[in-house]
DNA sequence: TCGACATTGTCAGACGTCTGATATTATATG
DNA sequence: CATATAATATCAGACGTCTGACAATGTCGA
């Protein structure tokens, strides 16, 4: 299993090199990369011609999940950093995905809401996104998949806290401030 | 272990709404997504200073290991495509980590090597890189972890032939031409 | 040999992602 | 109350990544 990718033979001169080259398609990084981009290519293939990336896709599943939020709100749900978020945000309005409004007691906020076009839209990528899902899950049996997506969640998870944006439970409403 | 991002209670009216952000955070396409990201961040985090990304690691991996390749070489052995190649052979080359010369036999190519300061360099990163992989794996068991290896293993390998850039062995000399 | 096809490098354009700054607005503390 | 601190949105800059195009060069079949 560690030698998909080569398919050399390992000649005397040749030995230490392939070995270095096994060794990086090993490596837990190569691999989170490869997969990643494995992930979102399945994604966009069928939802091709929806116009639609996996982020943006995050960002609106949260977006109905809640009702509405302000992008530090969806930044924390999706777990992308508010610079991120502001450039997802902002690509989704222009598309009419969504709407933000200014929030009245808050002056620094923006009280993003799924527009109509924007539920039309998640309706109509449920099944592109549920089939890259499947399809991505092919990869293994059952019993394999539960296992592998088990693990990616405890990877996440251990590390979750750590990034620069960590997924927290978004407080619904703001808490009371103390008295 | 699907509640490690949610810590609010299900109340009545919100059950579904909870109930949706726990399926999305594990969905394979988020999860590998947070799952990179975090990679990635352990890298830079470690070898922080050197200026070095996991992707100009990579390129420079594969140039040691193969002493010298063009940009497609590259870009095959390291699973992105020629424009991103582009990219990053110029950003090495600026950093002084590799030299490009023209190819004489076959004009279209140039030649990348990795220069004196990027074995250097390379030297230099390799335990930082270390600790990194280390850091990732401390989130399993060994056992675990050997397992969460091979499924990522078994993924890409599954998925490799069908992406945009995908892994081949390079063969090491020119094939000869068909007589 | 010559024209069709393939390959290499490159560019423009788009999007995701992060770091590090800034202005505006809230909140907390003396 | 006034000021220090925090939070929100946003911007500039950097890099990775892909798609789709193009010019230059190479190869192969008629």
């Amino acid at each position: 299993m560690a030698k998909q990718f080569e398919s050399g033979r390992v000649t005397s001169d040749q030995g230490l090199i392939e070995g270095t080259l096994n060794e990086l398609y090993r490596r837990p990084g190569f691999l989170l990369r490869r997969a990643h981009q494995i992930s979102v290519a399945l994604f966009l293939e069928e939802a091709a011609g929806l116009g639609l990336t996996t982020t943006q896709y995050g960002a609106m599943v949260v977006l109905r999940a809640r009702g509405s939020l302000d992008q530090v709100g969806i930044a924390t749900l999706v777990g992308i950093d508010r610079s991120t978020t502001a450039l997802v945000v902002s690509k989704l309005e222009d598309a009419g995905y969504i709407e933000r409004r200014d929030d009245d007691i808050d002056k620094r906020r923006k009280v993003i809401t799924l527009s109509r076009a924007g539920h039309a839209m998640l309706d109509r990528v449920a099944q592109p996104a549920q089939r890259a899902r499947e399809r991505a899950l092919e990869a293994f049996s059952a019993k394999d998949a539960a296992k592998f997506l088990g693990l990616l969640e405890r990877f996440v998870g251990a590390f979750n806290a750590q990034t620069r944006a960590p997924i927290r439970a978004e407080k619904r409403a703001k808490p009371a401030p103390k008295p």
